[in-house]
DNA sequence: AAGACATGTGTATATGTGTACATACGTATA
DNA sequence: TATACGTATGTACACATATACACATGTCTT
């Protein structure tokens, strides 16, 4: 963390350093932000999120449940690669998996999952939405 | 975030990748993919959200428009990480800001905004409510 | 115009992580 | 039991990126 400098007296007014400019809005702020910081929660989550081949892996579960052979020929990404990616949604809650025989059908643990993928897509799509039109 | 992949499903092997376990499912998960690919659109949506300090400054604003040097306080951040933080979140149309003299300040730019972080937020509650042990 | 101040950015470094090879594990079948 | 096969994991490498220092930019005040 940056020092805090000590000079408050100077005009009592607005010095960023030693008083922010808004106090209320920053203990405003600071209330929002609480102080069991959700962002230590919830960031995670996104960022497990944030990877192509999961997001993919995830669409495809959309549909329903898969095996791990599956999933790799839908995505068509490396099995070993589905494997570790599986476990990390596993670990997240994000999708659950149930054996059968040798196989294992993996599916989707949360309906969440399919609401996030939803809103993040309106806020892509209406950023896309300089021109595009819908194709049939 | 990274790069994306091309991929094609030839990859011919011996068994599995060949002729896949259950080529319906295969073919019903490669149309919720479609063709357009949405894991490239969303994906580097959710890397952005992905990131604590930046789910903070997000959390902070939710509040109420706040200045550089304000979420800086309130985060408890160095004022540059702030700045380039505040880059990635207008590059993906995450906020908006506006100038008043010297002063930035910034708002959230998308409803979007908070309702992926109420969703997110309940599902990491609903996973605290059971036991569930975060891995470092 | 010059200085002060809030903010933006170039750059370096350290940390994180997605991927795939090789291999181990678990289950079913002969 | 032994073999085959689907799945999981250890490991290493390549790449992305979050952070902070130093400096640049833009605006207001004197």
């Amino acid at each position: 963390m940056q020092q805090l400098q000590r000079f408050s007296i100077q005009q009592s007014n607005v010095d960023c350093d030693s008083d922010c400019i808004h106090p209320a809005a920053v203990t405003a702020a600071r209330k929002a932000l609480g102080g069991a910081e959700p962002a230590d929660d919830v960031a995670p989550l996104f960022a497990v999120l944030g990877d192509p081949t999961r997001i993919r892996v995830l669409t495809a579960l959309s549909a329903g449940e898969l095996c791990v052979c599956d999933l790799a020929v839908a995505t068509g990404v490396n099995r070993s690669t589905i494997s570790h990616q599986l476990r990390v949604l596993r670990d997240h809650r994000l999708v659950r998996r149930r054996r059968e025989g040798k196989v294992m059908y993996y599916a989707l643990d949360d309906d969440h999952v399919p609401e996030l993928l939803a809103t993040a897509s309106a806020h892509s799509g209406e950023r896309n939405d300089e021109r595009q039109e819908r194709l049939a």
